[in-house]
DNA sequence: AAATATTAGTTACAAGTGTAACTATTAAAA
DNA sequence: TTTTAATAGTTACACTTGTAACTAATATTT
């Protein structure tokens, strides 16, 4: 049965999730950055994660954040300086905690994330034209396992 | 048709095929570089990656390595010289044209790559494991398009 | 054939990133 | 209750990475 399972994992670079996972990451971020630098919105693709997730939580810490996007502290610090500084977003110390900072979109946050929207849309609208619609969803439900799985 | 293509887009964080990917190429990459560490193999996930197009190609330029791997020159350059300071690569100027150099594993490259291969498949098998195996497959192949989608 | 453009690969430097050490605050242990 | 440990967030510095300019060789244009 191990053998089996090994038989069947035989390492193929083509097939490898690790490389074509890192080429589509890297693709999709790059495409997203530029579409939006030339309308003169230069933000990246991790700081729109950061605005994404916002959006659709309210209100998180710096932790919560970072444990969401698989980034770090330190990272995480910076995204929030960057967006902090462009006032898109603003850092809350908790009152039940002073150590934690709650952070939360601004207007100005709110604005622009829903005037990226539609360029996030298009990239990701570039990448999966002519893919069958249910592939892709039956894909993403399969990554989404995969990300659970090397997350605990 | 283009209002349901929007429709079906309609663009929402968890699913988003950006973040995922990048989550999980991460964690793909961190997870091989810590399992070789602690067996005392200092290679990183790029560095893996170009050992093993390297063993089944046998034989690529620089730039071709870079065009199969999206990477960009300076980084091919970069990764080519710490692999050839650690003799598991040469570079061997073409006859041909001069300009180009030929890059190939020599026996430590070979021997180093059959070392690593097991532990890749490894954190693969990690990354998959509970997933039904033609769900894996099937997402594979889906991400393959995507990732030719993006490359044209 | 000479001048120009293009290409593969390299180098240099600025900008960005990861690691470790730090502060402030709260929780747990003695 | 004092001491110790743990946690959220920050800062500093070494290391890595991206951009642009460079060399050398070949292809193209004039």
């Amino acid at each position: 049965m191990q053998f089996r399972l090994i038989n069947i994992m035989k390492y193929s670079f083509d097939t490898s999730l690790g490389n074509i996972s890192r080429m589509i990451s890297k693709s999709l971020g790059k495409s997203l950055e530029a579409k939006l630098a030339s309308r003169d919105i230069f933000i990246t693709a991790e700081q729109w994660s950061v605005l994404s997730i916002l959006f659709q939580k309210k209100k998180l810490t710096q932790i919560e954040i970072g444990t969401l996007l698989g980034l770090d502290k330190v990272q995480i610090v910076r995204i929030i300086d960057i967006l902090e500084k462009e006032k898109f977003v603003q850092r809350v110390i908790s009152l039940t905690d002073k150590r934690f900072k709650n952070v939360n979109l601004t207007p100005k946050g709110i604005e622009i994330y829903h005037k990226i929207v539609p360029y996030a849309i298009e990239v990701h609208a570039d990448a999966f034209s002519s893919i069958n619609k249910d592939d892709i969803k039956q894909c993403l439900i399969t990554l989404e396992k995969i990300n659970d799985n090397l997350n605990h």
